[in-house]
DNA sequence: CCCGTATATTACCCGTGGGTAAAAAATAGT
DNA sequence: ACTATTTTTTACCCACGGGTAATATACGGG
């Protein structure tokens, strides 16, 4: 009678309960994957706790063994996105080249970001609906978010890449151009992200680029992160990114790991 | 004109208990202008319509003499930002010149007026508040804004002023940089109103621009240096905004008579 | 088979705030 | 001064939705 199905049960005494922890984390995770998307298409206020469940086909109460309450999962979509905007520039500040470059690569990556759900919820999301010490956390990151583009326009201006100009006005410049985009942009229109996220790279970078001498800007400008020197009529070559992919990919899983998981009652 | 009395309060028509006779517009005004900046303080949902009127110095119920409900006030917000905005397309699209040029004009004035209440209701209020009439005329009149300036960008590449680009990709690049100052703006801050719509308008169209913008070019990339202790040049003086203050003034008072005024019951 | 735990459901509470009816106060006209 | 009209207040309703307590169900282990 020993036919020993399913050995995991018998071999490891711990592995249920891993495997319980992880499906509770993947349930989780649903939540957020649906609460973030009824947020952005109804608005925090106009979207209710009883729809969220309503798609995930269970009830309101069930909910509260995830989380604290509206605002904590508000937060928590709010915290991927962060952790993926974390990711950008943590990739992009590893990376070599000037100043410029740089930039060029955090645009491209940030633009990408507003083109998805969580990289939206960084900016549709209003500070006002989260606890206080949420919107600490919150407000310290957007600065960070802020440095990070201003940092990489000054070292630009040291090494000569970029034109002197107000670091400070130039970063709102452009990261305002990209944090629009999380407010117009859908899925299903002309334009993927990723072309979106390339031509906003240039035509942000024009402006301020030193090698900005006409055409010839483009292409010596924007080398490594570029294949755009083929007219942009087509959209192929997906190849070269495929390692970008991967490390966005590793990142975001290193990150959901590594925050805070839902309270363990 | 100058109520000057009672130094405590702001300007509220109710002010005290007694002198409340004046004109029923104004009375409607002045709750727009309380309610606005309520909803840009704490958000649409977050403003309560019982602390609108306590800061005139009335009640609730009395808000109902001259608005429908609390997304109709909403919405006449927004519609005077609108107005605004009209002022300032119909103005640029009024001036001679290459297509950079009235972009240039548009830009200075679209962005000045994001450092103001009004012009912020544009771009920091969901459309999702508003009735379904309402928000059919928002929908519509974004549009048209969005279209002032693609057609100018359009106009340029045409005459030669603008570099050949996607227009429609470069209007919301410049227009989501402008509408992102009704977020991050607000006066008090180091640099006037003005001042920011200035530098943007260098900045916003350096990329697209055949003829590279040399002393005013130069003029802005070094305000760090001098920024602080420059006033007005030449003998402009502080009045130089003087006619615009004018025509911006008599345009708005003509929008105010022709829009539609409370529900005359 | 029973028990403990985690999870989900039913039924309910209740604070909030938009909105309203009716009375009261102010205002205008004659 | 009296009346008609407009404006404002008092007092109230009630729909909505976040949140909770009590209960039921699923499940794994002994």
């Amino acid at each position: 009678m020993d036919d020993g199905h399913i050995p995991s049960s018998s071999q490891s005494p711990w592995l249920p309960f891993e495997s319980r922890r992880r499906a509770r984390d993947e349930k989780r995770e649903a939540v957020l994957r649906t609460a973030v998307a009824l947020f952005l298409e109804q608005g925090y206020h106009g979207a209710t706790l009883n729809e969220v469940a309503r798609r995930l086909n269970i009830t309101k109460p069930a909910l509260y063994n995830y989380f604290r309450g509206k605002d904590e999962i508000l937060y928590e979509c709010w915290s991927i996105g962060n952790e993926l905007v974390d990711d950008c520039i943590a990739e992009t500040s590893a990376s070599t080249g000037s100043g410029l470059s740089k930039l060029r690569k955090l645009i491209v990556r940030y633009a990408e970001l507003m083109t998805e759900d969580y990289g939206k919820s960084l900016v549709r999301f209003d500070l006002r609906d989260l606890s206080e010490d949420n919107r600490k956390i919150v407000q310290t990151a957007k600065r960070r978010i802020d440095g990070a583009f201003r940092d990489y326009i000054a070292e630009g201006v040291e090494d000569g890449s970029v034109k002197p100009c107000d670091a400070k006005l130039a970063a709102f410049a452009i990261a305002g151009s990209l944090n629009w985009i999380g407010h117009w942009f859908q899925p299903g229109g002309e334009m993927t992200g990723r072309a979106v996220a390339e031509e906003f790279a240039i035509r942000l970078t024009e402006g301020i680029a030193t090698t900005a001498t006409r055409k010839t800007a483009r292409k010596a400008a924007v080398p490594a992160a570029e294949k755009a020197d083929k007219p942009p009529r087509n959209g192929n070559a997906p190849r070269e990114d495929e390692s970008e992919h991967h490390t966005r990919a590793a990142a975001r899983a290193a990150g959901q790991s590594k925050r805070a998981r839902g309270r363990l009652r």
